[in-house]
DNA sequence: ACCGATAATGAAAACGATCGTCACAACGCG
DNA sequence: CGCGTTGTGACGATCGTTTTCATTATCGGT
């Protein structure tokens, strides 16, 4: 069942450094496609012969810069000759190329988002709406992975600069000196999401990890809860929300009996895995709080396996309140964040400060308890 | 206990479209912070006084030239001049002008990418893949989201090369045949993911659709099922292997006794409904493909608290293998694609392309069913 | 008829980098 | 010691659009 069709090696050419090139066509088979390293780039990507503003001017029978102005400023040229102008655009197929433009006009129309994933529902939510409102606005988005290692953010943004957005969107307020500084000299509008700290970047649109452990911490307590325990991702934000957590339950003189970081990202089996590391500690009532709900939902997985009652032996608290939480039995308390505010909210300071209204603007989001049957 | 400390409401301006954004200040009230929806743009978005290849030149004593070969052919700089001018581009703080480069080179080093959503984690797992590659090939990727409706992605298409990207990946293999001619005309090398086509675009990363329902299909019929059900999202692939599956149950001369749409993205709240409303026909036992995980994860879930038996009443496939389809009890049969593989390959061919090799080239990337404890 | 205001259009000069080409030096070889 | 070869750097042209500034038509009021 494995037939494949075609393999052919090719060289380019007389130059054999550049051979080795796969292309395979197959029914149904598990192939190891590799593709070497390019070294050598073809001359041009852009067709030459591809139809520019003075191609369509002189159809039109206008000067580039009429042409320009139908497409930018229409408002400032007679119908007639919009009309004319647009016919030959269509006829030509022309597409305005941006980069001249951006060049010229010294504004991409485009801006740099930076988050760590999207594979976490709370980051595409975030995503999609900021990207949404940006596109309506004319604006593109060119969206980076940073990943949890934040060694290369540095060398990201100074990629990202290179291409001069009109505005950036960071993920979370921690910069390295270098990279602050390389932001402040480039003079782009930065909104940074995820987060608050006391002196950001630019703008900033996000909430306090530290309070949000803090309030379930509170949450708990006055529920009677005195054993707690943490599960955590090895991600600054949910390391910080951990912290919250286990600061606020021990100036309440009560004791934590685990708290367990799991490597980023977090999923449901490392949340699994580590309910089933702290089984020896639940032969009491504990109250346990997850950085993230993938961990919290395998938590609850595995601990109906090993006949723990929930919420009576243990509590669950989420965070995230992702779809998930609400489908596993019993579904789970949660603390709900607002991705989509986060987004549009950023998408807004951004434009406003493109609209050249100044100052520097920061909002909390708020966030909630959504209180389920697992408290 | 959930206490939110401040939270204010505030409708923006006169403009009540924009309504609801939340603004919440906490120490500081002295926030003017009010974002309408821009109507003119701040003059420059750039700094006008950013260092540029020339101010580095005269710093370093050479010429424009040098500095750019530094930059992007080092090999053909003598070291004592590449130190000097790396030295002067660091004191300066220097950051080349990508959109500059890119308008003379007629090389943006970029690609665009577009997918209907990342909401979902086999396109977030594609997308990752195929950024992490492109970038170490020193591409940014911009990404775009079409959403399921595909009215715009035409225009989404013309918006994207007017930015004249190097190359571009597209969802799917369905194009209008304008958008058809657009990217024909605009000779950017394109690879199509997630799908078959007997005339790609050009290069095409994906699987057969049908097939994998067909496939599926089989499964069930092999293993004595005789009546059948589906659950499918309003997505054209997603419908694809619905079809697929139900051409083959009645090509066995077996029925179907369910069919059910729902709208897209599909969702775990989706399948607990569509199986509900299919609780009648459950009276003998049924095969059910789902279209996505998501749905049969909800099926499934939704099965158990109405107490029919899984696999022994109701058999469950789904589609994707998501981490969710084996923390449910049962866990769940599923079909597996290796997203990462389409995203890797997918970067592969345009990587092969930009180094000049050419041809058409496709690849059928395997599916595979993964048994498990529900059928 | 004249004037100034306003609208519609053009011409030429940026925008900041890269490319092709040429000049000039250092170097090896007969 | 002179000649070609090779490796480096400089110069000017160019990429396709927008900006700035200038020019021409239009028009109502007096």
């Amino acid at each position: 069942m494995h037939t494949v069709r075609t393999v052919a090696y090719r060289s380019r050419g007389a130059d054999e450094r550049y051979a080795g090139a796969i292309r395979i066509t197959t029914e149904d088979a598990s192939l190891p496609i590799q593709a070497p390293m390019p070294r050598v780039q073809a001359r041009f990507a852009t067709k030459p012969g591809a139809v520019k503003i003075t191609d369509v001017a002189i159809a039109a029978g206008v000067a580039p810069m009429t042409v320009s102005r139908v497409l930018n400023t229409p408002e400032r040229v007679s119908a007639e000759t919009a009309i004319r102008v647009r016919e030959a655009i269509a006829r030509l197929g022309y597409v305005p190329n941006m980069i001249a433009g951006g060049l010229s006009s010294r504004r991409s129309r485009m801006v740099a988002a930076i988050v760590p994933t999207i594979a976490h529902p709370m980051f595409s939510e975030v995503i999609q709406n900021f990207t949404a409102k940006m596109r309506a606005a004319g604006y593109q988005v060119m969206l980076s992975l940073s990943g949890y290692g934040e060694a290369n953010e540095e060398e990201l943004v100074r990629a990202l600069l290179g291409r001069r957005p009109d505005g950036l969107l960071l993920t979370g307020a921690e910069r390295t000196p270098a990279a602050r500084r390389l932001l402040a000299d480039s003079g782009i509008p930065v909104v940074e999401i995820w987060d608050v700290a006391d002196q950001p970047t630019d703008m900033l649109v996000g909430f306090d990890h530290a309070d949000v452990g803090a309030t379930v911490a509170a949450y708990f307590i006055a529920r009677g809860h005195d054993r707690f325990a943490a599960f955590a991702a090895n991600d600054s934000r949910a390391l910080t929300r951990r912290q919250g957590f286990t600061d606020a339950v021990r100036r309440a003189g009560l004791t934590v009996v685990a708290d367990t970081v799991i490597p980023a990202p977090s999923t449901i089996t490392s949340g699994r895995q580590a309910l089933r590391a702290m089984l020896p500690a639940l032969d009491r009532r504990t109250a346990l709080f997850c950085s993230s709900d993938m961990l919290a939902f395998g938590a609850i997985v595995e601990a109906a396996l090993h006949g723990i009652a929930v919420p009576d032996r243990l509590a669950v608290c989420g965070f995230g309140n992702f779809e998930l939480s609400q489908t596993v039995e019993p579904p789970f308390t949660t603390v709900n964040v607002e991705g989509g505010l986060i987004g549009r909210n950023a998408a807004d300071f951004l434009l406003a400060r493109f609209a050249g209204q100044g100052g520097a603007q920061q909002v909390r989001v708020p966030f909630k308890i959504v209180e389920r049957a697992s408290t």
